[in-house]
DNA sequence: CTCGCTTGTCTAGCGCTGCTAGAATCCAGT
DNA sequence: ACTGGATTCTAGCAGCGCTAGACAAGCGAG
């Protein structure tokens, strides 16, 4: 049975070659150059390789998505950690969201912009999703305030998030202002407790 | 000279039933379906007269996206013109501006999500999306608060509410709570001058 | 009225896309 | 060493945006 087990790891291994070789080639050259001969080309194997992995290029790109997500989620622990209020800690969280989302376009175009066939928002959404929202959850609730829903607020505040991340990467607004517009944001946004 | 007249308006007449075939295909079964074929067949001509009119479909997106702005200035002018107050003003903004993007998705996609090969937030940035902007901002700019530059706070919670109208229409937000998260949205970001 | 020329339109086709059927190859177990 | 099943490849389909070059229509000049 040993070599079955090899012939699955290495499966696996060119699994993961596959999602990385497409990331890396959408980060560098956006996912319009991301075609399914090209991918073939560059892991060495031809063309239906990929599709003995997965459904299409829909199921790659969600692939993709998943693995940005739980870099995300890991991304906001790690900024609001290291916070020591709760005013602070939103206005990390912030930074860190549309750090992430300047840094890894590709990825956030596979979590947001592209469709790669997965579930958001319903009970059969992957776990990363889910992590990734309460990742942000986490330190959103508690700046809720009084009487509002933490999910109705940590939902509102990721929007107001992704449509700063969205426009200011599609040139819909300039960037040279973006640290004023995350400030208003936290400042009027969160509920921050009398000290 | 006359002859020479009448063609170019029909020209322009035809160049209108492009635009108005292109949004419609897009409306009914989504851009996908928007392709230089089924679009030349709709208007009853061959694939290249589309080409003599638009130097690609990029261009065409982009006609759609110039239509639909207009309307959308027109939409959030004529909804906080009936509104009596500050902040309803800023509330029937936000329910019309979120309004428009659940009833013309293909026209939003066009604005703000597709390629139309439009320049935004410069100086060369076509008339009709700069009235849009505008139109936003004569309401916004009344509750912008005290030492925030109104300019800055339109373009803030008009991302808010792009972030609002694309989460929920691409499945990321159930819809049901839009209206508390609109109103979220109004009362924490707007200062309205007391009464 | 006819000719020649410009202007407009169409047919046909290029290179690309995502995806797949069926041939070919490799390799483990007897 | 052979055979059967898994694996991988070659080749091709239909559709995409876009365009070169053939063709027709309609104008002004003679």
């Amino acid at each position: 049975m040993s070599v079955h087990e090899r012939k699955q790891r290495e499966r696996a291994e060119r699994e993961r070659l596959i999602v990385a070789t497409a990331r890396e080639l959408a980060e560098r050259q956006g996912w319009d150059a991301v075609t399914t001969r090209r991918l073939a080309e560059r892991i060495e194997y031809s063309q239906p390789v990929l599709y003995s992995h997965f459904r299409g290029k829909r199921e790659i790109i969600g692939a993709v998505a998943l693995e940005g997500a739980a870099e995300m989620a890991a991304a906001v622990r790690a900024a609001t950690a290291a916070a020591p209020g709760p005013r602070e800690r939103v206005a990390a969280l912030a930074r860190a969201y549309l750090d992430f989302a300047t840094r890894h376009p590709a990825v956030y175009d596979a979590l947001f912009h592209l469709d790669g066939g997965l579930a958001y928002a319903r009970e059969d959404t992957p776990a990363p999703l889910k992590d990734a929202f309460a990742a942000l959850r986490e330190s959103l609730a508690e700046v809720a305030g009084d009487g509002t829903d933490p999910g109705l607020f940590t939902e509102t505040f990721w929007a107001a998030l992704h449509g700063l991340a969205t426009l200011t990467r599609a040139g819909r607004l300039p960037p040279e202002l973006a640290d004023r517009r995350i400030a208003l944001l936290v400042d009027r946004l969160a509920v921050v407790p009398a000290p």
